[in-house]
DNA sequence: GATGAATGAGGTTTCATTCAT
DNA sequence: TATGAATGAAACCTCATTCAT
């Protein structure tokens, strides 16, 4: 999954200006490490430095040689993410084949894939979502890296179907990939909490896969 | 669901046993004003008591008289807008007209619906949702009550849609009301970062109003 | 020494906005009076929130309730020594005979006013000086309160001995009454150091005191 | 005083025992100069190691290698200073010629002279001023030594002035002479301020000027 | 009912300082 | 010689929370 050199995810250094050296941005992967496991079992406002520097076997000091603050971590943690996630789900809809026969198990995998990132980063991702709803727009822009990619392909396909005749030529499709997208995403956030009310992982992904292709393919 | 009177969001008094007469009432009330006002303009992990009661003209230590803590003057706004705003979404969807001439429009008035609803309680709703992520069951419960009235609703709709024949008979009524929820609720929450890419509400309420619409009448 | 009611060194609440009662007069002075005292054993860039606290009795949390920061207490400090002081130098000047046979006595009361103001506030006018120094305008402004009160009386008392025929007509009262206020400033503040070198302080006083009527009344 | 070489303001390498080379000595020079830059622009106790080492260009670790406070730099400074300047102020009233018809102009260069060095010299002098105030013995040293030079000089003139019968026989030159250098000090410390209001640099020479040749040479 | 006042508790942040390289 | 890196230690400052009035 992206072979990212070790200082992808680095600006450089807060407290003086000097660019750290390996062993330092061993340290500052570490303090990442930290601060995106932490992240699994507290709740964003619950974050210390003192907590991730101490889960990172350093010191608070050292934390503020790497980071201004929580916030510029997680901004790190969630740059990597639009970068790696992003990449992933557009893969996922730019490489499928959604010509009828097969678009509902293309869009099977789309919703697979969705379900499997945020089940896999459901912290950041709700970092993320939160911040951008809160109006930061460092994380917007993060948070829109992160969908568009999928969206975008998403487009071109659905003008794709639209040109074949599969879709109406009333189609919006530039609305119409945004609204799904979110749906997507809503939905994968909320799998647990929907999981409770009778639909399982795989009855979500279906439900999601049937929406998917239809719109996309009429199918 | 609940008598609407006017203690409906109240529990009883925190530091000793008393029901609040009619000056603690008016009191608890403009601490749940102030709550609800900072919070439009305060992200939620910098609500401070202090400021809450300050702005509500009165001091920390009374807002301890009504509240044991922040999050339950939350809870009590939440559990107010589960009612309310649950109601009102609930109405949309049942007492709208789905057969297939009526349908889009009836989708067009939903979608306004909730785009109006989250415009309304942006904060409030970020919050519910973030507790709810982070798994409060409180919040929980009352984000269900928000939504599930609609869902519900819809969940009917689509049934009595398969019973008609306008949708196929392998259809996942529960399923897909689930997920269409999901979607009105993620696009009415990110309405503003979408805005800014070329859709405004207009658009987005249509192109909402299309899938809603198509995948519950098949129109 | 003016009956200074209990809130003429007091501005408002800090924390909040609220004017504080009896009760928190004196904590506000107690800590007023604690920062007075370890002034004169430590080095004002060694003063701590902590210790000023303890001294008075109480906590750092509540020393933040009633000034900002440390400076803050120096500058109310400040402003209760120049108001004190200053009117206390003024009245000695003014109230003092200038005409040649009184000059020098009066000049000696000048002078030994001075000493002894200084060596009662040695470190908070260190403070006030060090921060005048520095550009501190609020400090500068004390410092001038402190010292034109006399500096003022002085200049129209050589004014009138300009006009009496004792100094020459070419005198300038103005730079002159500046020159000599700071002559007595310095050499009161530096006494110690001076006091080392042979010159006790009835010595500096009365060489303070013969420069001061000479200049004065050509005594 | 001072052979003036070099290393003249150098003590030896403090971490080993080391003296330090020609590159070694260049980076003292730098961090002096570093700290003496500071100085200008920041308070004495807001001046921070990190700071110094990285307007010289090098780190904090490199500071400890020559000084092992900041406190010991400054100190360093302050001795270049009492040196230097201290020669200056006493050859200015030495070499000047104090009988009646001259006095006055040489007066006035010395008042110049005492005005351009604290301009130049401001920020260090005020932390030899305030260190000495503070009580600490090798900063009042330094004091002393970049005053006596001109107070000697100045106590001997007045004896000599004492002896033409310039100046009345009880006249005591010790402390007339250390008062007027008093005065000279403070008048050049605080110019700044004086100068708002309403007396130039000239206008205060000349003030300064008037008095120190009335009370050299009743003048 | 309301609130001045006080503070324990705890996280944040900053630095001086050290060492291994 | 020089310096990346790390950190102990100490202040700072903020708040939630509690009483006594």
């Amino acid at each position: 999954m992206a072979t990212a050199d070790p200082a992808s995810s680095a600006s450089l250094r807060a407290v003086d200006g000097r660019v750290p050296g390996q062993r330092g941005r061993a340290t500052r992967q570490r303090l990442l490490a930290s601060t995106s496991e932490l992240l699994e079992s507290t709740a964003y406002r619950d974050l210390k430095v003192v907590d991730i520097a101490r889960a990172a076997g350093t010191s608070p000091a050292t934390f503020y040689q790497y980071f201004p603050d929580i916030e510029a971590a997680l901004l790190a943690l969630a740059h990597d993410l639009a970068d790696t996630g992003g990449r992933e789900l557009r893969d996922l809809v730019e490489q499928g084949e959604w010509s009828p026969p097969h678009a509902y198990t293309t869009a099977q995998r789309v919703a697979e894939g969705y379900l499997a990132l945020w089940e896999q980063h459901r912290a950041l991702i709700g970092v993320i979502d939160l911040a951008t709803l809160e109006g930061d727009s460092r994380f917007r822009e993060l948070r829109t890296e992160l969908l568009s990619g999928a969206s975008d392909a998403l487009q071109r396909t659905i003008v794709g179907a639209v040109d074949a005749g599969w879709l109406p030529s009333d189609t919006d499709p530039r609305a119409l990939s945004g609204v799904l997208v979110s749906m997507l995403a809503h939905v994968a956030a909320h799998r647990r909490g929907m999981s409770g009310h009778g639909m399982d992982a795989t009855h979500l992904r279906d439900a999601l896969a049937r929406i998917l292709a239809w719109s996309v393919a009429a199918v």
